[in-house]
DNA sequence: CAGTGGTCTAGACCACTGG
DNA sequence: CAGTGGTCTAGACCACTGG
């Protein structure tokens, strides 16, 4: 046979997303189904299964079983310096307006996204990123106490909240989605703009070995703002 | 012991990459010498340098050996793969609708993105996207027939125009940016929306070895299209 | 409790690389 | 050829989840 018998299984279960028999959320057979589904070992069915967990088709849950991951839109690789920094090369004066910061506790959709319990303490704080007085970013940010215990007594004109993070975190891993969006009334409001103009929102989670740090919204006005990268390709 | 073995062979390599004993290039244990050096079964070393290759620290060669990979770039770096290829791997079908593919004369502006002399000529592409049916990039591209001449015989029903460029003029550096703009009204029927609608717009320069190869504007629908990305920083 | 996934073993045969 | 990584087996014990 040539091909191996993994990356059958693999084919089999990505044709069943892909026809829609199996809709996100649904179960996939258990390692022990595919075992006796495909005569194969139980170390087979798992590969099949863990590579495809990595690729992010499925999700696994130890105990409860295996279940078709929601579609997430996946591509690139992309690295977002300091707000304050990019400024400053440019030439140009940073300030920032902090319009709150304060210990909240999670409601449920914060504390999945942020790795804790419901409930449980989280600091938020929200301020603007000015580039010549000019509004250029509204950063909405969740932190973790545990792990960032002295974040809600930083000035944040000394050191941006990214910049003290990266400090005293040091990042092991991010994970950042960039969109299009309508803002929001009072993000509008702070940036100035009406809420038609259509803005860049990228939403950056980061890790460090302890776990997630910190989930940050930053929304920039689209006619003030532009995320841009050059590469060269080392072939 | 509650620190799993593969996990204490991953920390292991890590160290040793991270002191600068073993530099890039360098070859790592092999899974033999790990199954002694650790008492364990190879399927576990396997693991160990399986996991370390899949987050970019080494790098496997069947015959070769196992070797520390060359250090991450972390600079502002974003590739975007093929868009026909990422819906595939999403597991849904893929479609294009092409609006036109003809040749132009530059005008002052196209020239000087493009390199060439004012009235050079130039193809110019425009198409739309689509994934399970519905539209989620708009694209309008310009490209060198000097360095490109049969561009505009090309089937891209077969290989969508990033997929042939990238084969006939593997690209050498490549240059973007991202921004939020409202769609301008064709672009917004093109893509079934409202011109009310943010849309993300992504904006690529490709070079090869003979000069700057394409110019594509690629705009996707923000309710339909996130671009996300998952960084590993190696340390 | 039965069922799930998580870790692990001690073997096997194979394809590939260099000398 | 000996050594490397690639695929695979048929077991084992464990931690976790729900009922």
């Amino acid at each position: 046979m040539s091909i191996p018998a993994y990356q059958q299984i693999k084919n089999f279960i990505l044709d069943q997303i892909q026809k829609g028999t199996w809709l996100p959320g649904a179960q996939v057979p258990s390692e022990n189904q595919l075992v006796e589904q495909f005569s194969v070992s139980r170390m087979t069915a798992r590969r099949a299964l863990n590579e495809l967990s990595d690729q992010g088709f499925l999700k696994k849950s130890q105990g409860l079983g295996t279940f078709v991951a929601d579609s997430r839109p996946l591509s690139s690789v992309l690295v977002v310096k300091s707000i304050a920094e990019e400024v400053r090369e440019r030439g140009h004066s940073y300030s920032n307006n902090i319009i709150s910061v304060r210990r909240i506790k999670a409601d449920s959709l914060q504390a999945t996204s942020m790795g804790v319990a419901e409930g449980d303490a989280l600091i938020e704080s929200t301020m603007v990123h000015h580039e010549n007085g000019t509004p250029i970013q509204f950063e909405h940010r969740l932190v973790n106490p545990v792990l960032v215990p002295e974040y809600d007594q930083q000035d944040f004109n000394k050191l941006t909240p990214n910049e003290y993070l990266s400090q005293v975190a040091p990042l092991t891993e991010a994970e950042l989605s960039i969109e299009a969006v309508q803002p929001e009334k009072k993000v509008g409001i702070a940036l100035e703009i009406s809420n038609q103009c259509p803005c860049l929102k990228v939403t950056r989670r980061t890790f460090s070995q302890q776990g997630i740090v910190s989930l940050a919204e930053l929304i920039h006005p689209g006619s003030r703002y532009r995320l841009g990268s050059k590469i060269s390709v080392g072939k």
